[in-house]
DNA sequence: CTTGCTCTAGTTAGG
DNA sequence: CTAGAGCAAG
């Protein structure tokens, strides 16, 4: 195998494919070419690609990683698992639900369905969960009790008095039991599950640990800094004794401490395999010098943290500004202006430019201005595609007919569009049911023979019941249930429905846009089952991997999406979901105290007591800037419009933390300012507020806080 | 049961 | 300023 284009440490961490080997990869140090080049050895070593398991945290990391080796070696590379925790959880759910007791058929919970549950234990054990007189965002006991499963605190520990802090803690851990009975009785698993039952059979059970420990036999993990302890524990005991395990991630670009990650799993790691080999990937290909020496100059601020820099491997380059308006529009405007001017003027093409910040609502202003100026953009992240409502109602739909046993779906279609059937008739007809021992499907087709549903509910019901076994019919008629789909759709007139509930026609149409790729990857999948079933003769499609899936990759449709619509447009994202990518020219727009730092992870701002999470803010900042090529501007604001109030906003401490070599340009003066500039500036102010002072001005004092 | 009004709170994301 | 949720009225 030719190494020749790998440098010293990454060859050593290619080469290195026996015991535990933690390789911290410094942005831009060529990562990805190491993992995959480690993997195409290994398998030049003889080791069996079915016993080698590949790590990532999101799918499509996972499925990029897959491409690069398939390059490399082939088609081998499709006889490795790859992928994310999750989706290995699913397959060893699968193979042997027993071990992890669950049935045979389980269904995967999605965050809405999560929500949902929630929302209705708490009403059923009557906690005000929002109002006037206390409030219970579902949302924050939700991202409780994920954090407590990944950290195998049970229902039972949570309530414990002394781990309960708040109100939060105390309205969670009410809900936590509730909440997994009846996950049990639905024989449903939530996305955590995923993880942590599997780590929990490992731990406990030695046929299962045995019969997994003999199926794999090298490990590989991406990103390990965003590792949880549960997904530390599923490692430990997949790779055994032997533990050939090589994980690879950047502590300086941990950012998921608040969704349970754990840094120490990566700053802990030879604590934990104490036969640990360390390499170090310090030589960064991505950025020019002048943004690495902005990234290293924020960095050594943390605490805790491996020690290491990064070492910039390309020439040249022009110094890092920062940039300062009078406030949020003028810092818009500077910034989209600056984009035409890269676009129209010096040739940069749109998808060479991205914009940064901190929370997604910094979004919107951007956009507005892009539209203006007619510029084409993508916004990354934001609500993943099956999680929209109007996607959700269609499945809703599809799984209704297919699956009529499915509960969730049968609750969510049969009220979409309203049909007058609220809480009380969902009450009546699940008691029906429990009674009869007959699904819910079935007690609305037999609404009429249920005590105490009338009028409106009832004509409701019967029209739903209709209305499936109409589709269900065609769906047997013409053996596609896409189809059947689609004018299901068409008789419940979804699009106007859709039409209706959002303002703008082009907002509908976009939101349409949506269902119609949901009915082509419904249609897709039963293309490709009429294609396999000629080999395999199987009778059907097999709907429970195409949900399942769904749940798992859910942005398995957006690839072809994102090639679709060009290749010109500039990119929109918040630092979270910049990671792992890169772009010549890149903007990070709000450097402000509150907003980056966020103030929520700031609050008792004179005791530096959690410290921990302003590191965590400093991380992110620090993976912001690492984005860059070329080109770095740093956007900030001396006053924001808030809550309809003009505000004053102060630097973020980070833009102190930058090296001189930084350069500082006002919008409203047009001035550029070299570190040289602003010293003198500042001489001469306080020559002339010696004299001012001396002249007794009470005026001095004002003078002297609007200073900087 | 639905609709429309009023109030309040307001990170970050993925499977 | 907006989105989402509760609440009161139809």
């Amino acid at each position: 195998m030719d190494l020749s284009g790998l440098n010293e440490s990454q060859r050593a961490a290619v080469c290195c494919i026996e015991g535990p080997l933690l390789v911290l990869a410094g942005a831009g140090s060529g990562k990805t070419r190491v993992i995959t080049h480690r993997i195409a050895f290994m398998l030049e070593r003889g080791i069996r690609p079915e016993s080698i398991v590949a790590l990532s945290f999101t799918n499509k990391a996972a499925d990029e990683m897959r491409e690069r080796l398939e390059k490399m070696v082939g088609k081998r590379a499709r006889e490795l698992f790859m992928g994310t925790f999750h989706s290995l959880g699913v397959r060893m759910m699968r193979a042997r639900p027993a071990d992890f007791g669950v049935p045979k058929k389980f269904s995967i919970l999605d965050q809405g369905d999560v929500y949902g549950m929630i929302r209705s234990i708490l009403r059923d054990e009557g906690i005000h969960y929002a109002g006037a007189d206390r409030r219970f965002d579902p949302g924050a006991i939700v991202q409780r009790i994920s954090l407590w499963k990944n950290d195998f605190i049970t229902p039972a520990q949570a309530t414990d008095p002394m781990r309960i802090e708040s109100d939060y803690d105390e309205i969670a851990a009410e809900v936590y039991g509730p909440y997994e009975e009846r996950l049990a009785s639905l024989g449903a698993v939530d996305f955590d599950d995923l993880v942590c039952r599997i780590a929990r059979t490992l731990r406990d059970s030695e046929s299962a640990r045995e019969h997994w420990q003999g199926r794999f036999s090298h490990v590989l993990v991406d990103e390990y800094q965003d590792t949880n302890k549960a997904q530390f524990e599923v490692l430990r005991e997949l790779v055994g004794a032997r533990q050939n395990l090589c994980v690879v991630g950047d502590d300086d670009q941990a950012i998921y401490g608040w969704r349970g990650a754990k840094v120490a799993n990566i700053l802990g790691f030879d604590m934990y395999f104490p036969s640990a080999r360390t390499i170090k990937l310090e030589e960064n290909y991505r950025s020019r010098a002048p943004i690495l020496e902005c990234a290293n100059s924020v960095i050594v601020n943390n605490q805790g943290r491996h020690d290491k820099v990064l070492l910039p491997q390309r020439g040249g380059g022009e110094p890092v500004t920062e940039v300062l308006a009078e406030d949020g529009p003028q810092e818009t405007n500077w910034v989209t202006s600056r984009i035409r001017r890269l676009i129209k003027e010096e040739g940069v093409p749109g998808h060479a430019i991205a914009v940064l910040y901190r929370s997604t609502r910094q979004a919107r202003a951007v956009e507005e201005r892009l539209q203006e100026h007619g510029l084409a953009y993508r916004v990354l992240g934001g609500q993943a595609m099956y999680d929209k409502k109007q996607v959700k109602d269609a499945l809703a739909y599809l799984k209704t007919m297919i699956y009529p046993s499915d509960e969730i779906a049968v609750r969510r279609a049969m009220n979409v569009p309203s049909r007058g059937i609220g809480a009380k008739t969902l009450e009546r007809l699940l008691a029906h049911a429990s009674v009869r021992r007959i699904s819910l499907m079935d007690a609305i087709h037999n609404a009429e023979r249920v005590e105490g549903i009338t009028g409106r509910a009832r004509t409701g019901l019967q029209r739903f019941s209709e209305l499936i076994r109409f589709a269900q019919s065609r769906m047997h008629a013409s053996g596609s249930a896409g189809l059947a789909l689609r004018e299901l759709l068409d008789r419940i007139a979804l699009r106007d429905h859709v039409m209706r509930e959002v303002g703008s026609a082009e907002a509908a149409a976009h939101r349409w846009s949506d269902v119609e790729r949901l009915l082509g990857s419904v249609e897709r999948f039963e293309q490709r089952a009429r294609e396999s079933k000629k080999k395999s003769r199987s009778k059907r499609p097999r709907w429970n991997e195409f949900f399942g899936s769904m749940a798992i990759d859910r942005d398995k449709d957006k690839k072809s999406d994102d090639e679709s619509s060009g290749r010109g447009q500039i990119t929109l994202a918040t630092m979270h979901s910049a990671k792992g990518l890169e772009w010549p020219v890149v903007f990070i727009i709000g450097c402000e105290e509150g907003i980056m730092p966020h103030k929520r992870v700031d609050a008792p701002r004179i005791s530096d007591a959690i410290a921990g999470d302003v590191e965590e803010e400093r991380r992110l900042f620090y993976v912001g800037i690492t984005r860059a090529r070329d080109r770095l501007f740093l956007t900030r604001a001396t006053s924001r419009v808030e809550r309809g109030r003009q505000i004053k906003r102060l630097p973020s401490r980070f833009l102190e933390e930058l090296p001189d070599s930084v350069e500082r340009y006002d919008i409203s003066t047009e001035e550029s300012l070299t570190v040289e500039k602003i010293e003198s500036m500042a001489d001469a102010f306080l020559a002339k507020l010696a004299l001012a002072r001396e002249a007794g001005e009470e005026e001095a004092k004002r003078r002297r806080s609007s200073r900087r």
